[in-house]
Parts: C-alpha cells; structure tokens; sequence
DNA sequence: CTAGGGTTAG
C-alpha cells in the first residue's frame, strides 16, 4: 500500500525541466556522435518519455556510452510512476554493462526502485554486490524491511551497519524504530538517537511516540511527546493515536483539544483517532460532531469505517446504517464492522443477511468477519447455522478456527444449554483454553444456573488471570448463596493478599453533551435527591405491576453486595432514572457501564421501558442491551 | 537517493 502511494506521488511529481538545447529526435545529428545520442538520452528521460529514452538507452549501450546519475534518476522515476519493471531492469543492466560501475547515489537509486516494485531479494542482490554502501543504502534496506514487518531482519541490518562504522542518521532511525518489537531494544535504540542529538526531528520524535505506544509504555511516549518544542501534525496524530489505541480515550480527547488550540488542524488520521476514543467511551454526541468533519474528507476509507464502528459501538444502529450504505468503497473491515455491531446490538437475523449479501458483493471474509457471523448465530440461538459455519470455515473461507471462534461457538452451545457439548468442545480444541474461552462457558452456567460447574469455570479463570476482581466477586456470591463461608473466606484472603480490589460499578450518561458519572456509593452528583427519590418512586410504581427486586442473582451481581438496598443503587440505575428525568421521552437513553449489569437491574430496565415507554441502551464492557417495551435485545443472556 | 501518524475481535 505505501509502495503504491509512493508511485503515485512520484507520478503527480513536478512536470519535467526542460532541457533542449539540442533538437529531438534523430533529424539533424548523425547516429554515431556520442554527444547527441547522450543528448538525446537525456531529452527523452526529462520529458518522460520511456520508450524513446529506452531506445536510446539501448544505442548508448552499443556504443558504450554512459549518462550522468541524474539523468538516470529521471528516468527510473518514470519507470516507477508507469511501473515498468522490465524497463527498470533493463536501466539496472545497462548502468552495469560492459563492466562500468556506477555511482553509489545512482546504485541507491535503484536499490530504492526495487524496494518500491517491492522486489525485495532483487534489492538485496544488488545491496550485497555493491562495493561501497553509505547510510542511505543501508537506511533503503532497513526501510524496507520495517515495512515488510521483517522487524529482526531490520535491526541486524542496523547492526550490521554499525559494525561498519556507518553512521545513522535521522533517517534510518525513525525507519528502524518500527522495528522495535521488545522494550529492550527501544531503550537502547533511544539513547543512541539522544547521543546523536537526534530526538528533536519530528520524523524520529513521532517514531518514537508512536513505537512506545504500540508496545504500551504511554507514560514513555508522553515523556518523548511533551520535551517537544516544535512539532507538527504527525507529532499529535502518533500521541492522540496512541492513548486512542491504548483505551485511554479521555487522554486523546485531551491532547485533541491541545491540538487545536496549538492551531494545527486535524485531518483524517487525527480524526480516525478521535473517533477510536469516542466509540471507546460511549460519546455519540462528540462522535456525530466529529461526523460533520469526516464529510470534509470524503470518503476516505479508514475514516469512514472509523465513523461506522463509532455508531454500531454507540448502539446507534440507524446512524450506522446511513454511513454504510452511503460508503463508496467498503473493504473487509467495512463489513466486519458492520456485521458484528448488528450482532453486537442485537439484530442477528440482519448481520446474517448482511454477512450474505457480503458474499455476494464478492468481499472476502476474514478472521474477524466469521467471528461476528458465530457471535450473530449465538446470539439468535441458531445453534445449528453456527455449527455449520463453524464446521465449514475452513472449507468456504480458507481460515483456521482460532480460539476466538471456539468462544463463540461455546457460547453458542452453552446458551442452547448443551453444556456437555460446550465442555467436550474445549477438551477437543486445538488450543490450551484460556480466560476468555472459560468465561464463555461461566455465562452459560450463570444462565442455567450451573453452580459446580460455574465454580470450576470460575477458577480456571483466576488461574489464568488472577487481578480478575469480577471473577473473585462471582465466585464469593456462590458460594456465599450455598452457606459455604469457609470457602468465602478463603476466595476474600486470596483477593487481599492479591491486593485485587473491586472496581466500583459505575455508569455514565451523556445529557446535553456533559458526561454524567455515576459511582455505586457515591452521592456527589448535584441532582442525587431527586434521582433517589424519583428512583423510589418508580421502584414502587413497578412493584405495583409485579417487580420484586432479586436479591438472589448471586450468579449475576458483580456490582455490590446481595442486598435489597445496595441493589437499589446500582449506577445504571440511577443513571437511567437522571436519563429519563432530564431527557424528552422519545429519546433514547443510552448508558455505559464498567462491569457486566446485573439481572435485577435488567428486569428493572426491561419493566421500566414498558411502564414508561422509553428505550433504554446499556452498553456493558461486553454486550449491548437495547430495552425496549418489556423486552432485551440479549434475549435474557448474557 | 533514505524516514514518522489512522479502521474490524479480544
């Protein structure tokens, strides 16, 4: 991809000089002068013209007669801009021929060529051959390397070049560092660039930021990013990208807003990444504001998967929707997103169709694609669809299941109840289960009330990932509910002695594009009096009508204590009553929230949207649950 | 002649 947009911007490049002192074409200067025939050469490759220059070219060789570098630069450039490989190599031949040897610049040149036509063992040839190579060749090869993801391959060449006493510069360092897969050879890598007084390019200072990023080390990519003095664009975009990427939305909108204030204007990459952290934190508002700005850069493909992911993660289906059908150019990810955030939210029989009419537009699905397909059957309860899927991937779409797959399809199993089934597929997968695969079959237990076998899932999972509050919280509520104090005991030392602590649930709503926040057991929001007693009001309204707060959703509370009253406040609830105090009834009222809703607040919500004619979206870390007239789009589970 | 930033799941 990069080769191509470099072809096509040495193709737009400057039109060529104008260089006739000499009459073109072969008229008025006999063939056998040397002069003109060079003359001519160069004429022909400053006006682009290849098949004459190659023709010329050719008579030059006869005559063994050799242009300057720079002619041939021209002339490999438009090689480059029409991708005329047989061309090029020919050039290659004949800057060689009859044992002449050219200039390292033009071997560089064409060291350059071949990376570009992505002929990497040609380039490499010619690499090894050359009798004297200088930071740009060895920069060309690391270069190439970095973006063939040949990331050891990279960093011996810079070993190597070392080794010969060649000095890096900026350029090869800010190629090199793309390289960096382990922590060690970055801060090696860093010093070496601070010795060298090179840490103030942006081209390397970006490198950086974005390498410390990519491996999690953000408090190090802020060090690189705040000793900037000046930056540009790129500088932010790898800062605001990186904490985006690294679920620290709040960050990214921070530096976003530094950004324009710094009065750089942001463009398709800083927006993608804005739209990253809103779909992160469950902003529509601040994500439709930054739709107006995508519209500016039509149809950029990443971007507008960007906007799309944004609204199927923001349960906004509708909006979703409206940009993929209006999208132009949709690739895999297209789809992919748009069939799992109709899996997602519930519209399974639509991600289906979708995943259908995918096929028929000729798109490939990938990895990821069949993932959102196996998680749409799941969800429908079509047991026998994702078997077959399942089965057949391999066969219809060339790809392996992963263990991503088998969660699903034990999710798939278990939610059909077949928990025999759903153990036997673990035992038989290809992979070692781990934390995800476990907790595929701990939902199912929670919804057909598996205790045993919930408890053995439970542990499998601290096992393999033993800071999982939640998972200690569960396990405590079960054995808590069957009087088995011992073991509660034991599950609370373990979590102390861990210093595991239980997240506070909290939820978050979006009214009149402010956050509000709300925190279980905690009473700071200005308007709590009146939720609380608006809350009272409805709980009473509703029990009226047959509500009776379960107390004994031991399998599902993660959020508190089992209590009648600690269940009262859990935050969704009181985020859903701020919704529907402050927001017009045909509003939708969406929440976020931190940890999994438990099964009272699910019935609350269903009844409440059927009492007050509301629909209610909660987006919990791992499901969608759109309530509307009594009913979940979960189907109860999840 | 050589260099940096963005999208789907988990």
């Amino acid at each position: 991809m990069k080769a191509i947009s470099k072809l096509k911007r040495i193709a737009f490049a400057s039109p060529s000089r104008s260089l006739s002192l000499v009459s073109i074409g072969s008229r008025n200067v006999p063939a056998s002068s040397s002069s003109s025939l060079l003359d001519e050469f160069t004429n022909f490759c400053y006006q682009r013209d290849l098949p004459r220059a190659m023709k010329a070219m050719d008579a030059m060789q006869r005559h063994g007669i050799w242009a300057d570098s720079i002619t041939y630069s021209e002339l490999i450039k438009c090689c480059l801009a029409r991708g005329a490989v047989n061309e090029a190599k020919l050039v290659h031949n004949h800057v060689f021929s009859n044992g002449h040897q050219p200039k390292t610049f033009l071997i560089n040149i064409l060291l350059n060529m071949y990376v570009k036509f992505n002929l990497l063992d040609q380039a490499q040839e010619l690499f090894d051959q050359m009798p004297e190579r200088n930071v740009v060749s060895w920069t060309t090869m690391i270069s190439a390397c970095t973006n063939a993801k040949l990331n050891a391959k990279a960093l011996q060449y810079l070993i190597l070049m070392l080794r010969e006493s060649v000095m890096p510069n900026m350029f090869t360092y800010s190629s090199v560092l793309r390289a960096c897969d382990g922590l060690l050879s970055l801060t090696q890598l860093h010093c070496s660039i601070i010795k060298a007084g090179l840490e103030s390019d942006v081209f390397v200072r970006s490198a950086l930021i974005d390498i410390y990023s990519k491996l999690g080390e953000l408090q190090n990519a802020l060090g690189v990013f705040n000793e900037m003095v000046t930056g540009d664009l790129v500088v932010w975009n790898s800062i605001i990208g990186g904490f985006a990427q690294n679920s620290d939305g709040d960050e990214a909108l921070n530096l976003y807003k530094k950004m324009k204030r710094a009065g750089f204007p942001p463009d398709q990459s800083t927006l993608t990444s804005v739209l990253r952290a809103c779909t992160g934190l469950a902003l529509l508002e601040l994500g439709r504001q930054v739709h107006v700005h995508v519209i500016k850069f039509d149809q950029d493909l990443i971007l507008n998967n960007a906007l799309l992911d944004m609204y199927c993660k923001c349960g906004n289906l509708k909006d979703a929707n409206f940009v993929f059908t209006r999208m132009l150019e949709k690739d895999v990810i297209s789809w992919s997103t748009m069939i799992a955030g109709l899996a997602q939210n519930g519209f399974s029989r639509e991600a289906l169709n979708l995943f259908q009419s995918m096929k028929e537009h000729g798109a490939k699905p990938n990895y990821i694609t069949i993932l959102g397909v196996l998680f749409a059957c799941s969800h429908a309860g079509l047991v026998e669809d994702g078997w077959y899927y399942f089965q057949s991937m391999k066969k219809l779409f060339g790809i392996d299941p992963g263990r991503e797959h088998y969660g699903c399809i034990i999710d798939l199993l278990g939610r059909a109840g077949k928990l025999d089934r759903a153990i036997k597929l673990i035992h038989e997968m290809g992979f070692e289960p781990d934390a995800v695969t476990w907790r595929a079959l701990l939902g199912a237990c929670r919804v057909h009330r598996n205790v045993d076998l919930a408890i053995f899932a439970a542990k499998q999972i601290l096992k393999l990932d033993p800071e999982d509050a939640g998972t200690y919280i569960l396990l405590s509520n079960i054995y808590a509910n069957s009087q088995r104090w011992d073991e509660v005991a034991e599950v609370r030392r373990t979590m102390k002695a861990k210093g595991v602590r239980k997240e506070p649930g909290c939820s978050w709503i979006e009214v009149n594009k402010k956050i509000h926040a709300f925190i279980l057991g905690d009473n700071s929001h200005p308007q709590i009096d009146e939720i609380n007693s608006h809350l009272n009001q409805l709980i009473h309204r509703l029990m009226g009508l047959g509500y009776v707060p379960d107390t004994n959703f031991v399998l599902q509370d993660l959020e508190g204590e089992q209590s009648e009253d600690s269940l009262r406040y859990h935050s969704e609830k009181l985020a859903i009553v701020f919704g529907m105090i402050s927001m017009s009834r045909g509003k939708t009222i969406r929440i976020r929230k931190n940890i999994r809703i438990c099964g009272d607040c699910h019935i609350f919500a269903k009844l409440l949207t059927k009492m007050e004619q509301r629909t209610i979206v909660i987006r919990d870390p791992i499901r969608y649950h759109h309530f509307q007239d009594g009913v979940c789009s979960c189907g109860d589970y999840w």
